[in-house]
DNA sequence: AATAAGTTCAACCGCACAGAT
DNA sequence: TATCTGTGCGGTTGAACTTAT
């Protein structure tokens, strides 16, 4: 069964905005807050999906959003967060005080993609490109609230997050080893051998980055664990085995 | 100056999730 | 439990802009 239309195309604008509709949006907002997108359009006087206005507002009507280049700073730091979380833009975006998803996801693109291929190193597997394949496991990141289309979305692409595959692919770049598995996290590996225990084990992967009250959280810690925010979610996630030295930047 | 090629980024599309019923 | 509705997300598109020839 398909859904509804999200709006009546037949009577509504599409493409760049105006001058004219920036401002009935903004006065809108600025009068009766953010909220119910569907019935805004209609009740600002704007022939616009709610959809559109939303993502107008978003990516470049809101007050808060810091305009400008990125700095040299951002710039690692988007590096660092899509090595941990792929192409999850917008908790990357959560991240970046004045950013918006698009723009990073756009940034990224354009710009950060390039400057790792300069370095030698792939932006999707943030692997050095030249690194002779070995036999260690990948990396797999998990999010609870994955699914198939989603999954189906990373293998296309190559991404770093995938649960593991319903069906064999064969690979097409013998170069990238796509196979993913969930594995046990490297400290555990470490305990294991040692026989020390660590407090932190129950925080999940979007706790540990200190995203509170994420969506994705699956521990229902909300990144609270003995009675702190944890900063050790790198250390969770074992990419301190990982081969690049960015990557050991601190999370806040 | 003209125009082809390359780049940027705002906006759209389709899908999935969460909450309401 | 099943279905509907609103919202948010990630991928993609294409117009506008810039650079090279």
């Amino acid at each position: 069964m398909g859904r509804s239309p999200c709006c009546e195309k037949a009577h509504t604008n599409k493409g760049a905005w105006t001058k004219e509709e920036d401002d009935r949006l903004i006065a809108y907002i600025r009068a009766h807050g953010e909220g119910c997108w569907r019935s805004l359009p209609k009740a600002a006087g704007l022939l616009r999906c709610g959809k559109s206005c939303r993502l107008r507002w978003i990516n470049y009507l809101r007050p808060d959003l810091k305009r400008g280049n990125f700095t040299e700073e951002e710039d690692e730091l988007i590096i660092k967060l899509h090595s941990l979380l792929g192409n999850k833009w917008s908790l990357i975006a959560g991240r970046l005080p004045g950013r918006t998803d698009n723009e990073i996801k756009n940034y990224w693109n354009t710009h950060i993609r390039r400057k790792l291929l300069s370095r030698g190193i792939d932006p999707t597997t943030h692997r050095a490109i030249n690194e002779p394949q070995t036999s260690q496991e990948v990396t797999t990141i998990s999010f609870s609230s994955a699914n198939s289309k989603e999954e189906e979305k990373n293998t296309n692409s190559g991404g770093v997050l995938r649960k593991e595959e319903k069906s064999p692919v064969r690979e097409r770049c013998p170069d990238l080893n796509l196979e993913l598995r969930i594995s046990p996290p490297y400290y555990e590996q470490q305990n294991q051998e040692t026989g020390e225990g660590r407090g932190s084990s129950t925080l999940c992967f979007v706790c540990s980055l200190g995203i509170q009250k994420g969506k994705d959280c699956s521990c229902g810690s909300n990144g609270v664990i003995n009675g702190s925010s944890s900063s050790s979610g790198y250390d969770f996630l074992g990419l301190k085995t990982g081969i690049l030295d960015y990557r050991s930047l601190e999370m806040k």
